[in-house]
DNA sequence: CGACTTTTTGAACCGTATCAAATATCGTGG
DNA sequence: CCACGATATTTGATACGGTTCAAAAAGTCG
């Protein structure tokens, strides 16, 4: 589940830590600072459904997701979940300041992190400023993307919320079509179960508007798991 | 609507500034920061529903919120507006870095700011790391406040949304009563629109679930504003 | 292939939206 | 201070979208 890092000697884009070249941390550190990074960062992978905080509900270390989606969950005291967050690769992981971390995380779809202690990156932060914006600026994506989600949540139907889920891991995960930018391919990292618990609805509601979508030939699905979008603009459009 | 600040020798844990007591950003300034400051900081005023972006969607300038309360809110295509914000006193306003602000700023109730221009701003963040902490604390709070009400929007029925946000009010605004701490008193900085866009209803919802909550003697209400909770604990019972 | 899990589909019910109208409150001027 | 109009809020009746409960179908894994 952990392993040391070997330094390795990569192009300077490419996390020395983690041996992905991947938009984390690692692009705004020296060279000194990558050396102790790569020291004391593991790289761990991890199945879905798996939680991703020990020590109980306290993040000891932060993370880049170098692969994977992870997802951030609250449960109410009537045992219904709410996903409050995703983060795809390469997002960070984990907050350094303010209160202790309320949500539980764990792993959508199958993840690989590179993991690096707290009190580590804080050594490293506390000595390089850009590394500090690095990480406010997660913060404020983070932000952006609950304030969002607000708006799904509060504001639009069962269709529209299933079209902007699927949009969303569509512009996250997609790939898209090599003659046609508009048709995008990509398999969904979340269950049903999952996609309800962040659309504020229940599964079959979440199915009922897939399988709408289908007919009307917005998405083709197999599998259940793998998507296809003939035309992201359409999709777009039923977003709201 | 704006006037130059005196430089006065209050308190230190008054902001020389807007000469508000607050928790904002003064509180963190060395004696020569904040003269710079109150040199060019401005100290405005501002009438239920007034816009606090000027420059079209670019807030030039960022600000304490010293008195009242502020409504970030966004408009989907169809016209349907989601709060998915409210700012009170002493909260900080305004974003220095990321992308431009995609949010509607304006006064939910009389408000009164302590406005520092960004770049003089910038620059005192530049020099006092506390500063720059403060300002990710005051992002990190926003982004745990977002996260909460997602789980009201996604996974609460109308009676506890109803009662999450007076209880939200109620602690920002509330006065405990000197014999009953449990016994809270307030005036609803906002109508029932802005209360039915935050919470993803309509403003007879908002009304329906109100009354009731009035007639189980929840709550008590005079003049559609002023509002009595007798028992947090069992308001915040109902709130899930 | 067969047991188990996940997803889809169906039918009935319930909560909230919608449309409509009554009531309360606030601001303004007499 | 009261009367008036404008606005905000409350209340009522009906319709619809999503939930719930139930069962079938598809997919996964040993």
């Amino acid at each position: 589940m952990s392993q040391p890092i070997a330094l390795s000697s990569e192009v300077p884009a490419t996390c020395r830590a983690c041996n992905v070249r991947h938009a984390g941390m690692c692009a705004v550190l020296t060279a000194a600072e990558l050396a102790t990074m790569a020291r004391s960062a593991r790289r761990t992978q991890h199945a879905p459904g798996e939680p991703l905080v020990v020590e109980d509900s306290k993040l000891t270390s932060y993370a880049n997701v170098t692969d994977g989606v992870v997802k951030l969950s609250r449960v109410l005291r009537n045992g219904r979940q709410q996903v409050v967050g995703l983060q795809f690769a390469p997002d960070l992981l984990g907050r350094l300041f303010g209160r202790e971390n309320l949500v539980n995380v764990e792993a959508a779809s199958e993840v690989d992190l590179c993991r690096i202690p707290k009190d580590v990156l804080e050594q490293l932060v506390a000595t390089n400023p850009v590394l500090k914006q690095r990480l406010l600026d997660q913060s404020l994506q983070d932000l952006d993307e609950a304030r969002d989600w607000m708006v799904t949540l509060g504001r639009k139907d069962a269709r529209q919320r299933v079209a902007s889920l699927l949009l969303l891991v569509a512009r996250r995960c997609g790939a898209p079509g090599i003659d046609d930018p508009d048709r995008v391919v990509f398999d969904l990292p979340l269950t049903r179960s999952d996609m309800a618990d962040f659309l504020g609805l229940t599964i079959e509601t979440v199915s009922r508007q897939i399988s709408r979508l289908r007919h009307e030939g917005v998405v083709q699905v197999a599998n259940h798991r793998h998507v296809v979008i003939p035309s992201l603009p359409r999709l777009e459009t039923l977003a709201g």
